[in-house]
DNA sequence: CATGAATGAGAATTCATTCAT
DNA sequence: AATGAATGAATTCTCATTCAT
């Protein structure tokens, strides 16, 4: 009986998504995407060029999807302790809301995948532009390359920590990640980043910090 | 003729290790090892049981090398300000001298391999259970959970983030990563720590604002 | 180009069959089968499910032919003496016919293969409980269960003997097995299990006994 | 550590017996002999030349004790009719006490093993000829090749047949094996050979009709 | 759009055997 | 007599992809 859904080539992409997420590109097969998502294996070719093809779709639409969010923050508008707090705002939420892409796109950063390569670099480079005027705008000196080359994986990383180890710290801390949590989550961390852990203190996590 | 060279074990994990890190441990074939390290394919089921043996003995080397090497460091005898610098060395230390064991480390923590499963979360487990004495240490409140759980992650990211995206960013930026770039690395992530972005200044990250 | 010819699942059947009665199920590789069905390896992963499924299904397909046969045999509405001859008539004629299966066939039985071990155990089991109504029809006291694990086996291997020795003893009697043959054989035979060796003798092979 | 004890090579045997009989020839591999027997697996080729010698071997002890136990029957001097209870008892007796190493060898006896397909041959060939002085002895007429080609393996069979159903059937009949069991067995099965079910009644079975 | 059969290369593992020690 | 490392072929099974329908 013919599959008379209409969304064969969306359900491919989520099911890619969570099996990907879940046990890494190189792991799952395209049996494994298509016996989930219930359509046929041709499909995937047929859609995606083959399997590399979903995953360069997934970097592009998380990367487009992540840059578009960064770059609504008005940089340019704002208190210079608030830029921070807003991007990291920004990252953790928008992270939030795509778990398992980034999960996908993080985890797939550090391979050698030939066919991809070129457009993880051109995504990076590009996210990296962006980000340059933000340490400036902050009074960093422009031009000091090499602390941006420090300072930028640093706010990446912190902002990711979470969804990396999460499932796994979590459970031992017994903590529940849900909306109130990541609330005090991203104050705490931009407190971190803007004063260490030194400003950190009861008063601090969960309200707005009143000095500066 | 029996080859008698006598070090084929080690080979195979020096191997491994190598092309894991490049291209990830599921996309990394036994004969792609065997090829690479020059020696014959049944070998590896021979020494390590099978591929996944290697994977195994790659974790269980590496954390209990990190683990040695994190409570070499005597939190009780030093000031307080000093703790956090001193683990961030001992980190940062060990994993640049183990990079390319810490990038399959770090990049199969989040995939489900479920013969190693177990293992991973024991060895975190062990890991985490020997951090919680030093937020404490500096003064967190004992029991705080959440910020344990979001403290914790945030210091390994932070340590591990220059090996994830440096070769990338690194390129972006013309640094280079030598030791001298290190020693200031390790400066200027543990004032980040402990003072946040805005008590970076020159003194602190052990490099003249001149030649910046 | 895709290969179109459609009896491909039925050409690895046939094949394993003649295979696995020359030399042995664990004996046959799946390139064996490949090879001599002129079919992808991979087909038999196919529509098998692997070469486990192939001897999984020459037994559900022996088995159940073989008891739709025996169970043909009507034993209430025959005299006593007819029984055991009608039985035996039919056990060898479906034998014969499936010569190759049943070579298979009883050839794993003595065999501990895990994944079809409970399998065979519930269609011999299936088996014998169709066969306990036979002895009771001919004056087997009901309950004589030492008796009926005697006797049942003693009928099955008496109609399997010939096949099973029949190659090697065939040549070195220079003994033809023709239809002709065959008849004489299932009256000789069941002569023996009604009457035993000295109720033989030249009137009675291949013609009726005229007493009860 | 040299393994010290100093029956290897019977232990390589034994253990490849139970293997054997168990799994199949073809099913069992030379590591599972050595790790079962506990020696090292170049003694495998050291004593036996390869896996296929052992076979050989089993196959020559078990024919040649069985050749020389019906041999031993001296059909000569006994009453017609205690010849065959007297091979069967044989018969039944050696294959008893060599269950596994029957098991073995007629489990292979309809393979197609090229190395051992001669000697194979040349035993039953032997056997065979051995067999012939009993029915002439019996009162068939001399040259009746086929009913000898029947009633030959009519014989093994049956005689065999509680060995290689055994364990499927005594379990679903609630029949142990024991020595009782195998008293009343030889006399059952030598009534039916030469009586046929029809002869059989209490007297014969060797056991007490009312407890039956 | 969708299907299921088919492909051929490649996956990891195990095979029996050999060899120097 | 025994060991353990090594070999290379063979094992079964799965891979992503293609094709005619």
């Amino acid at each position: 009986m013919a599959n008379t859904r209409k969304n064969s080539k969306e359900r491919i992409y989520k099911t890619a998504v969570a099996l990907f997420s879940r046990y890494g590109y190189a792991a799952v097969g395209v049996r494994d995407i298509a016996r989930k998502a219930d359509i046929n294996i041709s499909m995937i070719s047929y859609y995606y060029g083959g399997k590399i093809g979903i995953l360069r779709e997934i970097i592009e639409r998380f990367f487009d999807g992540y840059i578009s969010r960064i770059t609504s923050v008005k940089i340019e508008s704002q208190p210079t302790k608030e830029i921070l707090p807003a991007i990291i705002r920004n990252m953790v939420t928008y992270i939030r809301a795509n778990i398992k892409e980034a999960i996908v796109v993080f985890g797939e950063l550090p391979h050698d995948v030939p066919e991809i390569t070129e457009m993880k670099r051109n995504k990076i480079r590009h996210l990296v532009n962006l980000m340059r005027a933000v340490p400036e705008r902050m009074g960093v000196k422009p031009g000091d390359n090499e602390l941006m080359a420090i300072v930028g994986p640093t706010l990446i990383s912190t902002a990711f920590s979470n969804f990396l180890f999460g499932p796994l710290v979590g459970k031992i801390f017994g903590v529940t990640f849900d909306d109130a949590f990541y609330e005090r989550y991203i104050k705490t961390i931009s407190t971190i980043l803007l004063y260490g852990v030194t400003g950190l203190d009861d008063k601090n996590r969960g309200r707005k910090r009143d000095n500066g």
